[in-house]
DNA sequence: AAAAACTGTTGATATGGGTCATGGCAAAAG
DNA sequence: CTTTTGCCATGACCCATATCAACAGTTTTT
């Protein structure tokens, strides 16, 4: 196993959290992924085209967001180090997306695309099973988030998001927040302001 | 296979269409399920108590909704005929539930338990691939919601909800929809009315 | 069959968060 | 080093939706 570059390191550690696999098995999971460096500000999925991969994070920061007819942009998933990201509505039915999915710093990904990831699950049941996971985990996360959208005020989400991601919340732009937690960047920034305040 | 009784039918199309089943399969897979009627407003699901089954219904209608601090209910979800409903962050997990999931009319479920889905994911690939799909789509459709709710004002969400879903919002009490949709059931009321006169 | 509880409607009023406008600062571009 | 652009902050005003209240029809309970 010492052959394998460093950049898929992460994504090994990741999958033995959740399944166990034997170094054959990690060996051709790995194959099925291409190592892809993007700059800031570059866009891996557009609307309108089909979301071709799957996109695990190795270092940098991305954002899934939608464009509304006023131009209003509403994010939908960021993805950090050691997450996923694609548009999942595209890539699982391969459809066209809906969805820009940018890099918000140079980042490197490792990427499957559709075919691979059909064939991969197709050649054993542990492969599959890695997937089922995922799909479960993601269904039970975005479960959540309905939950607090539904919840919770502006503030209060924005205060969740905090505890639950202070990495991310340090690391995007506050507008890209606030499109996320569904306010403007008015609104997140006089919170944010309010917070200050209080706590001295 | 004609010695099934009859409540497992739907289960099985409903299966058929997503993988193929060998008739050995179909068996074993419905065997996993026991069938469960349910009275109006009784709940199969509540806070603090484990989730222990995934519920397919045969026949009626539920709801799954959580209680806030302040007595609001809000609705994270409906299911009617050919659909599924747990708490996903508790079955998946086998944690606490935070919602509770009740019975809008009497209903008939097929459920199958934890423990069992366990099993029989473990028991043969084709049944991994079933649920591995259930997962990706109700990711897919979950992400299309948080997608709506960011996107749209209250009249839209409503507006979609109907071109969606025109049985769900026939059959449910309107302030459960008002609660799923985010808003109260004095504005969904408002929106219906004016919706009537408009189309006049 | 009367009472109670539940559900939906309508009106008056309030408010959280949006919109619009302006300014400042830091980073990128030239 | 200067200019431009991107990001955030703040104030004034506004609107979509919430809140509160009263009522009526319907369903459930007794």
């Amino acid at each position: 196993m010492s052959d394998i570059p460093e950049e898929y390191l992460p994504l090994i550690a990741h999958v033995q959290k959740r399944v166990s696999f034997s170094d054959t098995e990690i060996r051709t999971f790995i194959e099925a992924f291409q190592v892809k460096k993007i700059k800031k500000r570059q866009f891996i999925i557009q609307p309108d085209f089909v979301a071709t991969h799957r996109n695990y994070v190795v270092k940098g920061a991305l954002r899934g967001y939608t464009v509304a007819d006023g131009g209003q942009e509403n994010t939908i998933q960021f993805a950090i180090e050691d997450w996923w990201i694609s548009d999942y509505n595209s890539y699982i039915y391969q459809k066209p997306a809906t969805m820009f999915v940018m890099a918000l710093e140079d980042s490197v990904l490792l990427q499957i695309d559709h075919r691979a990831e059909e064939q991969l699950k197709q050649s054993g049941q542990k492969f599959e099973t890695f997937f089922r996971i995922m799909g479960e985990r993601s269904t039970a996360y975005m479960q959540r988030r309905i939950i607090r959208n539904l919840t919770l005020n502006a503030e209060e989400r924005y205060e969740e998001f905090i505890k639950n991601y202070p990495l991310i919340a340090q690391r995007v732009p506050q507008y890209t927040l606030a499109s996320y937690l569904g306010m403007t960047t008015e609104s997140l920034s006089r919170i944010r302001n309010k917070r200050v305040h209080k706590k001295s």
